[in-house]
DNA sequence: GCCAACCTGACAGCAGACTGAATGCCGCGG
DNA sequence: CCGCGGCATTCAGTCTGCTGTCAGGTTGGC
């Protein structure tokens, strides 16, 4: 799932975007709400998690915005407990939920998976690829029933393709996510992995556009 | 659901009772403890939500005396903030749950909710993995007919990882489940359980996943 | 055929995981 | 009151296997 995070502060952002992604998501986090505004407007967002005093602007200006542009994104709303009031007001406007700091992060998830659930339908949202059955909040990847198991950065790496399942992905986006922007790689590793992943899930999963990157394979559906 | 609160002050009590009762349970308010032994000795509760300070002795011995007498109907603890050293006795004790006062009604309503699932369905729900047998409900691991008692810090690891068959479980995650968020444990405590729970219920029955966390082992049984 | 881009197998180094033991804490029984 | 035993936690030492690199082979475009 792709959830937006906006919120100030920096240790309390940080916590949440490690524990959205533990669950196995991809947080997006604005501090600002013209960052934000950015984002919504060039990503389609699951879940947006909204504090409500940014520093160049409210939060429930930005939520109302987007419902009267007939965005229905789910928002949880990240509120202290001296903002009753807001918070009141946020569910008016057409907030989803809402936690108040200081929250558990165990909370945290299990209100995610209640929104991520609500609106996905079923349980836990899985993709299907080919033969392979992928389920990203559990980390899970299955065969026939029987799991296949990625190291850390070759799970990485497979997630980008999968959450992007038609896009062409560069080597440059890859070394992006899998080592901090300045981390320079002078060799093959994407290469590298590119083979590991391959070689644990099949030759077709991943496709090789030469000069430019590679791509998911696509699912040879059998002939029906 | 039969839900017994234990609470002695009359707002916060009354605040309660009203949330669960709307959320559709059935609440039997206690304000002392001495009544509390009257309603678990007459009625079967699916769940329990104690305070520790009560007018006639300490909820922790409530619940001491209760799991001592084998009762394991899930407890969710009440505590004010400055009682951190409470929550963690509890845990040991064999409290399912805490919630910090002073907390939201909201927030409580999605404990319960938790606790109602995880218990959902069949009164005794039995997984079994590989050649053991667990009973959620009761705490109680078989193998081959012969118990395999876990402490309640293993227990609750475990807990975790048979509560999602097959996904993984950071170690992140782990930490939260064993203590609060805000907690923080520099050491290598979570591998320490791990290796013991290894010991005692097999090697195989968690796997690794270097750089990840860990997962539930397979069952391997013979192909059909 | 030539070159660039890509694939693959092998391998050393090292971060991360495992283990055994020591320490401290708490409850219990004498 | 003191000693005992079990559990939680920490630490140091060891080990495992992931990671990143390279060399050499293969593929595809022109």
């Amino acid at each position: 799932m792709r959830v937006l995070l906006i919120e100030d502060d920096a240790i309390l952002g940080a916590a949440v975007r490690d524990q959205i992604a533990a669950d196995g998501h991809t947080v997006d986090w604005a501090t600002r709400l013209d960052t934000a505004r950015d984002c919504v407007g060039t990503v389609t967002y699951e879940l947006i998690l909204l504090d409500l005093m940014l520093p160049d602007g409210r939060g429930l200006d930005f939520l109302k915005a987007r419902r009267a542009a007939g965005d229905a994104t789910p928002v949880i709303i990240l509120t202290a407990r001296d903002q009753i009031s807001d918070r009141i007001a946020g569910l008016n406007t057409g907030a989803d939920d809402y936690l108040v700091k200081p929250f558990d992060l165990a909370e945290l998830s299990a209100r995610i998976g209640a929104v991520a659930r609500r609106y996905a339908g079923n349980p836990n949202p899985q993709v299907e690829i080919g033969d392979l059955t992928i389920d990203l909040a559990q980390r899970l990847i299955q065969r026939a029933g029987q799991p296949i198991t990625l190291t850390a950065r070759e799970w990485v790496l497979f997630e980008t393709f999968v959450q992007r399942p038609r896009a062409l992905v560069t080597k440059a986006q890859m070394e992006e996510r899998l080592y901090s922007f300045d981390a320079e790689v002078e060799s093959n590793t994407i290469e590298v992995y590119i083979g590991r992943i391959r070689k644990k899930l099949g030759h077709d999963i991943i496709e090789t556009i030469r000069g430019m990157g590679y791509r998911l394979g696509q699912p040879k559906r059998a002939a029906s």
